[in-house]
DNA sequence: CGAACGTCGTAC
DNA sequence: GACGTACGACGTTCGT
């Protein structure tokens, strides 16, 4: 689960380099500013950055430290403060201060060793920390929790940074600055001794001490100077080695930035002359980024290396880079790219053209060598990148042999897990309704319906524009976003530790694919193209007229007008019900009904699927590939669509054969794997009623332990209408259904139903508890939660409607075990594909059925990777019941069941 | 002629 | 009106 964070900046780092910086600003009275503004603008650009949880800023103070003690010449060299930059240093901290930002300077000790210790004790607290600076020395204790940042360059430093950087690790940073030494403190190191060679002794003799202890190996001039200065050297570890252990008598936990003291900040921006900051203050002091609203951006398209260099440079150094890729269809497998953006600001975006190939169309730097360029950037998970649906550019970058990697953000799952019941999360309602900007539209660049033009004959400028402005309101929309997200933990833990996460098993998923026995699948449809044909003829004959079979309004005619059966049921609009019950009931007297049905069941297997699926096959992979929705279902579920692959018919034996063509390749087999009973043992945890526990417990056949508790007799004498009673009143209390519901599915009248009802509730007191307790929550807290603390927005919850209530209670009531069963397979996802899939090739995960996993693995390994994976289905923490792991094997997924 | 809506049916 | 979450096929209606 993330941690708190903290940013330490090293206001005396901060200093310097903005009075070096900063052109020599002055107010009206000549008092010098620059460097005042420039810490004040870099403070607010870094706290926008990173909203820690913890701030600090810390200066050098006054008096000498230790290090002065037992090295007199210890900083002896530097130059005096500029008069011009020590005039600054008291307003600058009466600003910082009343900005509510903790400032620490403490007396006799170095700003290094105060910020080393606040680091430090801060990860003792389970706090993770940025220090912001410019000074090497603090690379000594860097490691997972501790980072450096660059606020100049933006590079951020993690243990493998530090590597990069330094050619050692953070452990031998201390050894490194000995043998190196540094001229700005006066800390003597070995003379012709630099970062190259400390770097190549560390990498050979492992430490200082080695290195020492073997310095008459060391041949040479350098050789000679190690041995002539080895008591120097201890002194200047000694120098270098910075403190973490100071008392400071100071709480990491109180290093939070406070309320702003207007008063004070309006006076000195006033002496100061910072009208800007003058104006924002006095018109909206809650307005903490007016960035994002500006309409001024600065759009570059790309044309030449020397600009693509300068975007390729400047990505190495960014917090955060906002990319999206522009292509010539929305199917990724077939997906070519066209232009790619990107934006490390916000309101500064490049679109770097590729493949406009229409008439006219200016050159552009060749493909596959911006692609050489940039690849070592988007595979780096070093360079964290933000994107709207990144799973899609994922997608096509995989088309190219490039594995995105490094993916921390993606505003529209931000969006999602923030409120999933907002009706879209597509970037153009997203800027209308956090940004209060309208987008270009994909159709205003490309054309609409007929006219549509792929994106690669569309204007190099107006493309430039319209997808520059893709990455730079997906920056805008993540810098609004997060902010709300990191308001609850539980949102954060979600998006981080299972959302974002499962881009990269989807992404895995889709490119896999399905294989589809497609032969199967046509000779399947010329069978139900004749048999339908057939009943639509006896049809027409027992109606004694020709009408479409398909048309619930001329059925509707035909069997309610012309023949004058009963209405049994009404449509939402009031129209006479053809639905399937219905024809159920009137086919028990009629013939022609029951023709309908069987049309139907065959209608719709054949075009939803046996026509369909076929077509689908891709050319290239001979396999079909879906796409799973992330950010669809407000319950928190996946959906599939292109195909759904959600839906595939497993209930009669005419779709299984459906089932039957989902094939394993040679050599591999289909495994499938199911959480059994996943919602109702939800239901079990959440209402934490005894019987249910118990049943699920003692791994009892729910339905039949229910039938057997609410008609009271043992779990043996249960009968087959009992069961089936129970089952549908499992079921349909997990859905808030009515008796009324319940008496239409058992086929029993109401009164029946609702003494079904009460018996159950009599008995699992529990559940009725917890049913009360969940609507009374959302009513009053406007939502409801899974046990992983996912939300779902209840608006309606108190409507005065009383349709629009109910359905809102009965949402009230499925979402957090529909939401908390989601919640559990897509975590158990992203654990087999950090723990299997992805070290072994043998295994591919293929599909997710809300429930159910499905997977391709090497024949004779199905037994070692299957116990692995229901391992993982049914380790999964916060849930007081055992969840039960079905899982099967075969040659197609009909069998693996 | 295509977009939007209505109805139905498949899955979990 | 009455059972939660999806996707999609087909027919129909509406508007361009």
């Amino acid at each position: 689960m993330s941690k708190p964070s903290l940013v330490i900046v090293d206001g005396s780092y901060y200093l310097f380099r903005a009075y070096h910086a900063m052109p020599a600003f002055t107010n009206s009275s000549g008092e010098p500013t620059g460097a005042i503004y420039g810490v004040i603008n870099m403070l607010h650009k870094l706290h926008d950055n990173y909203m820690p949880d913890y701030f600090a800023v810390v200066f050098d103070a006054k008096g000498k430290s230790f290090r002065n003690d037992i090295y007199p010449d210890y900083k002896a060299h530097r130059p005096p403060v500029p008069d011009d930059l020590v005039c600054q240093i008291a307003p600058l901290h009466e600003i910082i201060r009343a900005e509510g930002i903790p400032l620490i300077m403490i007396d006799n000790v170095e700003a290094d060793d105060v910020i080393a210790t606040l680091a430090k004790s801060g990860e003792k607290e389970g706090i993770s920390t940025i220090i912001s600076t410019g000074d090497k020395d603090l690379a000594q204790i860097v490691n997972d929790n501790i980072n450096l940042l660059n606020t100049m360059t933006n590079v951020r430093l993690d243990p493998a940074g530090v590597v990069d950087k330094y050619g050692v690790p953070p452990e031998r940073i201390i050894d490194y600055l000995s043998l190196v030494g540094d001229s700005a403190d006066n800390v003597p190191g070995i003379p012709k001794v630099g970062p190259k060679t400390a770097a190549k002794w560390l990498a050979e003799y492992g430490t200082l001490k080695n290195i020492v202890d073997n310095a008459d190996k060391i041949t040479g001039k350098v050789g000679e100077n190690l041995r002539n200065n080895l008591e120097q050297l201890a002194l200047s570890k000694d120098l270098v080695t910075l403190r973490s252990d100071l008392d400071l008598n100071i709480d990491v936990q109180d290093l939070v930035q406070g309320e702003a003291d207007t008063t004070t900040l309006e006076k000195s921006f006033r002496r100061w002359e910072f009208n800007s900051w003058l104006t924002r203050l006095l018109n909206d002091n809650t307005e903490v980024d007016t960035s994002n609203n500006r309409e001024d951006v600065n759009y570059e398209v790309i044309f030449t290396e020397q600009d693509l260099e300068k975007w390729i440079s400047s990505l190495e150094g960014a917090s955060l880079v906002a990319f999206d890729t522009e292509t010539t269809s929305l199917e990724y497998m077939n997906a070519e790219l066209v232009g790619i953006s990107l934006s490390v600001s916000p309101g500064h975006a490049a679109y770097i053209p590729l493949a406009h190939d229409y008439q006219g169309a200016p050159v552009q730097l060749p493909l596959d060598r911006v692609l050489d360029k940039l690849k070592p950037a988007l595979t780096s998970t070093r360079i964290k990148k933000l994107g709207h649906n990144l799973k899609y550019d994922m997608n096509v970058l995989g088309n190219y042999d490039i594995e995105l990697a490094g993916i921390q953000h993606d505003s529209m799952l931000e969006s999602y897990v923030y409120d999933s019941t907002a009706s879209r999360h597509d970037m153009d309602s997203l800027s209308l309704k956090y940004l209060d900007h309208e987008t270009i539209h994909y159709e205003d660049v490309a054309g609409k319906g007929a006219k549509q033009v792929g994106f690669n004959q569309v204007d190099i400028e107006t493309a430039g524009t319209y997808a520059a402005e893709d990455a730079d309101i997906t920056l805008k929309l993540h810098n609004e976003l997060w902010p709300k997200l990191r308001e609850h933990q539980s949102l954060v833990d979600l998006y981080e530790n299972i959302e974002i996460p499962l881009i990269t098993v989807l992404s895995h998923i889709e490119r896999s694919g399905v294989l589809i026995d497609a032969d199967r699948l046509v000779a399947q449809s010329t069978d139900l193209k004749s048999r339908m044909e057939k009943i639509e003829i006896n049809a027409h004959e027992v109606a004694g007229e020709v009408f479409n079979i398909s048309s619930p309004k001329q059925i509707q005619s035909v069997l309610f007008e012309k023949m004058g059966l009963p209405v049994i049921s009404k449509t939402p609009k009031g129209q006479p019900s053809t639905a399937e019950s219905v024809l159920q009931e009137l086919a028990i007297e009629h013939e022609l009904p029951a023709l309908i049905l069987e049309h139907r069941m065959l209608s719709k297997l054949k075009s939803t699927y046996t026509d369909k699926l076929p077509r689908l096959i891709n050319e290239k992979t001979g396999r079909v590939h879906t796409s799973y929705h992330q950010a669809v279902a407000s319950t928190g579920r996946l959906s599939s669509a292109d195909p759904n692959l959600q839906n595939i018919p497993i209930k009669t034996e005419e779709g299984r054969k459906i089932r039957q063509s989902f094939i394993a390749p040679p050599g591999f087999a289909i495994v499938a794997a199911d959480y059994s009973q996943i919602e109702l043992r939800i239901m079990a945890h959440l209402s934490q009623d005894q019987a249910l526990l118990d049943a699920f417990a003692n791994n009892e056949d729910v339905h039949r332990a229910t039938a057997s508790d609410i008609f009271e007799c043992p779990r043996e004498e249960v009968t087959q209408d009992q069961r089936r009673a129970a089952k549908a009143i499992n079921f349909g209390l997990m859905y808030g259904m009515s008796p009324f519901g319940l008496s239409r599915q058992l086929g029993v009248d109401v009164a029946t139903a609702k003494e079904y009802v009460d018996l159950y509730f009599s008995k699992y007191t529990a559940v009725k508890a917890f049913m009360d307790k969940i609507k009374e929550q959302a009513k009053s807290d406007g939502y409801v939660e899974t046990v992983f603390g996912r939300r779902l927005y209840l608006p309606e919850i108190n409507s005065l409607n009383a349709t629009r209530r109910q359905y809102a209670e009965r949402t009230a009531i499925n979402a957090p075990m529909q939401g908390t069963a989601a919640d559990i397979i897509k975590r158990a996802m992203v654990e087999i594909d950090r723990k299997i899939v992805c070290k072994h090739p043998e295994v591919r995960m293929i599909m997710q059925v809300h429930d159910e996993l499905v997977f391709e693995i090497k024949e004779n390994m199905t037994e070692k990777f299957l116990e692995d994976i229901i391992g993982i289905m049914s380790d999964v923490p916060q849930i007081s019941v055992p969840l039960l792991v079905d899982a099967g094997t075969g040659n197609n997924w009909d069998q693996a069941h």
